[in-house]
DNA sequence: AGCACGCCGACT
DNA sequence: GTCGGCGTGCTC
């Protein structure tokens, strides 16, 4: 008879741990939690992690099995880890083996036992050292390499000759038959060489580091809040240093479009430490080598992207994320969370201070810092040569629009390539055109799986639903009345590119949007292409807003900012705020000054007037404001309910057994905005509706929503009725 | 999520 | 008689 059983977390959808006995021959010393185990689950072998020994069990002992295998010897996560992952599993209502499995890179999750592997490293030997230039003059690319490695004054792993756009292998290999290269195995515990510390702060950014500095051995969450250019990267750098000359390791969290291997070797040169990076261009390998290194302290520098929040540290010591508001450190599928929040609460439990940097706080940081939970440190400065754009509105009222474009706006973009200097145009949409219409009947192409209107791809000769990715034919007859009269209506990026290669038939224009930079690299080749220089145009969609310094754009042009002013999204405002003032910074770095030019039937509008008058800080103390005085929370926090089921009787009634269930739990705290967008879609002969769910108190989601879920669980064992939720993940602490 | 069980209609 | 449709229930 066991006198204890494991509580293990399997991968699978469900929210609950499963009791497992453990294996005959073995005893309780043998067990920690933060093991992985091999279970046998219903049918299958799945791999899982203990998160939990107790003592008893309220299962029967025969339904109880045991574990197939133990998997590790020794404590893959710690107790705090699980806390975290337990943590997140039950504040974002996510099945628990979900968030452990996704919380393991794939060879870990997947029961492998990955041990690090040693670079192998070169350098050129005394023989290669000695070698004069004409020796090497007839094979070009062993000269090459003999350059990289003499250059570089110290021996290189083999991610150092990836840069390198032809097939190095051969050429290494003959020189290491040569002699000229002698290859060594990295060793790990000889790292850091103190590196001199080669910029001055001004006095902002050194008020930033002292500050943070004062409070490196406690959790504090601090709002770097600095314009764009007012030197947040040389702050990151300085308190890096810092903390990993303490022995202690830092994990810097960026935005996916961020993290290119520029910045990663920018980070690389400038810091003497240990540095691995992990984000999706990384395959399976190299994402588990770098959790490895970084879990087993072997790097002290993490740099990652969403994901990366979840990898344990052995000494902790500080957390960084950049572009704090940025939405793509919100997972927005499956398990849904916020890598920022978990960040914070990372930081929390391993008692270190977090540093969250941005030029557009989000409103809820920003709340949180008017709150005093948060730290303010503002850099209001931009660092010596930068300046200030200019950013202007066009009035496109009354005005005859070429496609959209005003004649301003193309006067604009005319003079600035004729001075051989570059424009980007933001358009926020993708395709040629959001909708196709009928003139004889007034028809619209709409997508028979949503609500959703079918947007024009010229390109694929495609009309494709942005909402599930339904692709249908572009019909040459309207599909309603036969007559041949369909023409798009509204704009998107490739509509856009088209009217401006008929208007500069000899400019070179780069169309960025999600459909162009879908194949691999195509981005880095239109952005290599920009910095060639010469008169170009960019046209895209926020993607190019982020992260890529184009030093030689002086316009840029906002094709249509009227969608973020009406919207009823709520955050719609405040994502349009963030982009124009991320453009503004965009244009115009080093001397030459940019300019904004933003097209607008509402010139008058405040919330435009006060963004370009005294800029986003305003804003958004602003908006928070005006949420307050309407007795609102800072910020909303909203829920998607889709309801499926078999007849239209059933819909109704669950929904009406929803509503009820909602008013039983808290009638103050809950706004039912919902049917959205369209009361009920008949298809296929079942009932689709959605409900939006919006709280209206201070603490409203998690804790409203645990109370409703299983409402939910109930009422859907009682009827026919599929449903399905998505919770935003962001809520305040 | 899978995967079984099980209960009714259309077939060689 | 049976093959297979998917509604329902379970996974330690």
């Amino acid at each position: 008879m066991p006198k204890f059983y494991l509580n293990i977390a399997v991968d699978t959808p469900l929210y609950r741990t499963f009791d497992y006995l453990p294996t005959q021959q073995s005893n309780r010393a043998d067990y920690q939690l933060g093991q992985r185990a091999l279970v046998s689950f219903g049918k299958t072998q799945k791999v899982g992690v203990i998160i939990g020994i107790s003592s008893s069990t309220t299962l029967k002992q025969k339904q109880l099995k045991p574990i197939t295998q133990l998997l590790d010897s020794s404590t893959l996560l710690s107790a705090l880890d699980i806390k975290l992952f337990e943590w997140a599993a039950d504040y974002y209502h996510h099945p628990i083996g979900e968030v452990f499995s996704q919380a393991l890179p794939k060879q870990i999750r997947t029961g492998h036992s990955p041990s690090i592997k040693l670079r192998q490293l070169y350098c050129l030997s005394n023989s290669g050292l000695a070698l004069e230039e004409k020796q090497l003059k007839r094979s070009p690319r062993q000269s090459s390499l003999w350059h990289l490695l003499n250059d570089a004054g110290m021996p290189l792993d083999l991610d150092s000759f990836s840069s390198l756009d032809w097939d190095w292998r051969a050429p290494l290999k003959s020189m290491i038959e040569k002699g000229w290269v002698s290859m060594s195995q990295e060793d790990i515990a000889c790292n850091t060489t103190t590196k001199e510390p080669d910029f001055k702060p001004n006095s902002a950014q050194q008020a930033a580091i002292n500050c943070v500095s004062k409070a490196l051995q406690d959790f504090q969450v601090f709002l770097l809040d600095g314009v764009t250019g007012s030197g947040k990267t040389e702050v990151y750098l300085q308190l890096i240093q810092r903390v990993i000359d303490s022995g202690k390791q830092v994990l810097i969290l960026l935005p996916e479009i961020t993290l290119t291997p520029q910045l990663a070797e920018r980070f690389k040169q400038r810091l003497a430490a240990q540095m691995v990076t992990s984000h999706s261009a990384l395959n399976d390998t190299q994402r588990t080598q770098a959790w490895l290194r970084f879990k087993k302290g072997f790097a002290n520098i993490l740099l990652g992207t969403r994901s990366a929040v979840f990898t344990p540290m052995l000494e902790p010591g500080m957390i960084i994320l950049d572009e704090e508001h940025d939405t793509s450190f919100k997972q927005q599928e499956g398990f849904r969370y916020s890598a920022r929040d978990i960040a914070i609460m990372r930081a929390r439990d391993y008692n270190i201070p977090i540093v969250l940097g941005t030029a557009t706080p989000s409103l809820e940081s920003l709340y949180n810092a008017q709150q005093s939970r948060f730290t303010h440190l503002r850099l209001p400065e931009r660092t010596a040569g930068a300046s200030h754009p200019d950013i202007r509105l066009i009035d496109c009222r009354n005005q005859v629009l070429n496609n959209h474009l005003s004649k301003s706006l193309i006067k604009a973009i005319t003079k600035t390539l004729e001075r051989n200097e570059q424009v980007i145009l933001f358009v926020n949409r993708r395709g040629f055109a959001p909708v196709l219409m009928c003139h004889s009947c007034g028809w619209v192409g709409q997508c028979r799986r949503c609500d959703a209107r079918l947007v024009i791809h010229k390109q694929a000769n495609l009309l494709r639903c942005h909402h599930c990715g339904l692709e249908h034919a572009i019909p040459n007859t309207c599909p309603s009345c036969q007559q041949a009269e369909l023409f798009p209506l509204g704009l998107g990026t490739e509509r856009i590119e088209e009217t401006l290669s008929s208007l500069f038939p000899s400019i070179p224009i780069s169309r960025i949007d999600r459909d162009s930079t879908r194949k691999k690299d195509a981005m880095q080749s239109v952005i290599d292409k920009v910095h060639q220089g010469g008169a170009q145009i960019l046209v895209g969609t926020q993607m190019l807003a982020k992260g890529h310094h184009f030093p030689n754009v002086t316009l840029v042009g906002i094709v249509d900012i009227d969608a973020g002013l009406f919207s009823c999204d709520f955050r719609a405002s405040e994502r349009m705020s963030q982009l124009i003032t991320q453009v503004a910074g965009r244009a115009g770095r080093e001397e030459k000054l940019g300019r904004v030019l933003i097209q607008t039937h509402h010139p008058e509008h405040p919330l435009l007037n006060t963004l370009i008058e005294h800029g986003y800080a305003r804003f958004a103390k602003d908006a928070l404001l005006e949420r307050q005085q309407a007795q609102l929370p800072p910020y909303n926090c909203q829920a998607l309910l889709r309801v499926n089921a078999i007849n239209e009787q059933a819909v109704l009634s669950f929904l009406n057994d929803c509503t009820q269930a909602i008013a039983n739990i808290n009638t103050q705290s809950i706004n039912i905005l919902g049917p959205v967008p369209a009361p009920m879609l008949k298809r296929a002969g079942r009932f689709r509706y959605q409900l939006l769910i919006e709280s209206t108190q201070r603490k409203p989601r998690h804790q409203f929503l645990k109370q409703l879920l299983p409402e939910l669980e109930k009422l859907k064992s009682s009827r026919q009725v599929r449903w399905s939720i998505d919770i935003d993940p962001v809520d305040l602490f």
